[in-house]
DNA sequence: TATGAATGAGCTTTCATTCAT
DNA sequence: AATGAATGAAAGCTCATTCAT
């Protein structure tokens, strides 16, 4: 009978496409109508495929599914991110890359961000792999290190991380409200705000 | 019958406490569940009713009852906040006052935050009476009154504002993350945030 | 406790004004929407009641209440269909006043008559005081009358009344798909056919 | 899941069968109950289905299902009448055929007529593909046709269109008030009627 | 690798009616 | 004469998932 494919096997070329495909489907759906909305058949039906058996057949539960559009979107902004804050050398460098990369990613790649917060916010959904201080992590070791070599002021890079984080994650959202928000104003509106709030007061 | 009560009628005692009893079951139940598991059914067992008949019977509909909690909770916040905003003079004090009467509103009362939370994290979900701005506008208001004052450097108010409004919501989220987390602490932390955020520059 | 009225005294005046007040509401509701949607709360939300409840203190249930449209609508129908052919000397001249008269008063009553049909037509509903044939009846008088009397050739009395009734019910119903059909012409076309197929051939 | 099937892929041989099966049940739970009473629920017990989810797997919803009862019965009559009428070369040879295959459709196929009535005068059901006037519209063709060749004397012949409809549909209508009544006196006397009411004055 | 078929549980909402003053 | 409160049953529909090829 087999109910999923075997999960011991690599994946061929065509069972890869076609998870790339139904992971596609399934971001622009939760993007477009919300996680709530995102059922099998919506994202069955925007991947044109003929039944929902097809993702139950792919992924072992919806879990498993929405953990992949997790996986997928998140490595994508941790490359964009990555690569822009690699080459920095001081902390408000790395901070500033950091929030830019992130505002920059969510600009261009709105489907994807919108997937990911609407992951995200929904609540109730557990990704294991994904921890919330994970995400967070990064942007704390930026900060620490920054206090460490004197950059910045004291502050509690926990809540100065969070703080970041949602600024960031703010940009869609205000996107929503007033849609023509330019990406790079905004950015730098942030930037600055980060920059004196932990600057080392004279 | 009564497929629904009259609305023009006062509500009686009786249905303005089983009202009452039904919205606390729901805040409840959205606050621990999240709401996309909020169903009739579990709230209905949470305020041990017969059954969901009760809840129709009493709301036209779920969004009418899922209004009625964001109204409570959102009007209690603004009791809350206004009350203690209300008496400062200068819009840095205004902003102060603000980020600690949220941040502790939503420290002492974390299951109707969850709740509204929930509900508007929850998207799809339109309630017709609270539009995004109108949750923006009171900060957006301090902030352009303290720069027209002198008292803030130029910054554009509405992503301040927005970035006021993501922190103030991320204290709860980092609860989630840092059960231990100290309500004063993070409150301070985002006051000082702020204040050198907008404070002018020398 | 007493769940309804009493039924073996009287109407009071009071009492007799909220059961037409409740009956004009249901003929009003089931000629606007249909018998299926005649439900006990859309006929309370029309005769601006506060609660179903009202209804069901009035008329014992459903089928009490629809048994009383019925025999109101009917009533007058027959009243006015009565008066106009009681004069008639001739067969043939009764047949055609009783054609005139129910064209004339479902052009006139038309949400009367819209609530009759629908309550005939719903199907699944049997008044008890109302028969088919009693319907038919006295049609199928004056036709036995008109071939006793020799002005009307041979045919089944019954089929041919049938035809007559379902010739006027099907006024309302053209009215339906042609909104400015005349009464008159309509009538003095019904009124020929059965003129001509019911006339002595020679 | 396949929430229900894709529409442009052909319908496999079982689907096809299962369809059958469950129009057939719906047929008959509104030709025995009427349409108000054809809940899932009933059709699926009728259809000695596990569950009505198989209703709502093989049909989009409840409309789609009455359409498919519909748009069967009235194919199959449309093709039982038009081979009736096909071979005739008056007018009225046409109109004798028209009435007494549709008076004996109705007469062999007493449920599936059943069933059509049941829908049709259910109300609040609009069937897209099916216009009031469509149906008229053949008779009405006849009908001109024969006025046209002289054959019929001057009359409205949407009005003439509309008695002829009426007692075709009068027939199952008298079948249930005269179970024993004969299709064929029925029809020789409505072929009567209407050869009187329509033929030229001399 | 894919698919058609089927399923049980759950959802919100509406129904006419009854309970208790 | 009226009413507010409550109720069980049933409705149509959608959910993710499993069965059987």
């Amino acid at each position: 009978m087999e109910v999923n494919r075997a999960c011991d096997t690599p994946l061929s070329f065509t069972a890869t496409a076609r998870r790339g495909q139904i992971v596609r489907a399934a971001i622009e759906t939760i993007a477009e109508h919300g996680f709530a909305a995102a059922s099998f058949a919506r994202i069955a039906e925007r991947a044109e495929l003929s039944s929902t058996r097809l993702i139950s057949y792919h992924f072992k539960d919806k879990k498993d599914l929405i953990t992949e559009v997790v996986v997928q979107v998140l490595s994508a902004l941790e490359e964009y991110v990555g690569t822009r804050t690699h080459g920095t050398t001081t902390a408000r460098g790395a901070l500033e890359a950091y929030l830019r990369a992130n505002i920059e990613f969510a600009d261009t790649r709105r489907t994807e961000m919108g997937a990911l917060l609407g992951v995200f916010t929904a609540g109730g959904f557990h990704i294991d792999a994904i921890e919330h201080d994970q995400v967070l992590s990064p942007i704390e070791r930026i900060l620490r290190d920054g206090q460490a070599a004197g950059e910045f002021r004291a502050f509690d890079p926990y809540v100065m991380a969070a703080a970041v984080q949602r600024c960031v994650e703010g940009f869609p959202m205000a996107l929503e409200a007033r849609p023509g928000l330019d990406a790079d104003s905004y950015a730098t509106e942030i930037v600055t705000l980060f920059d004196l709030a932990t600057r080392r007061t004279s």
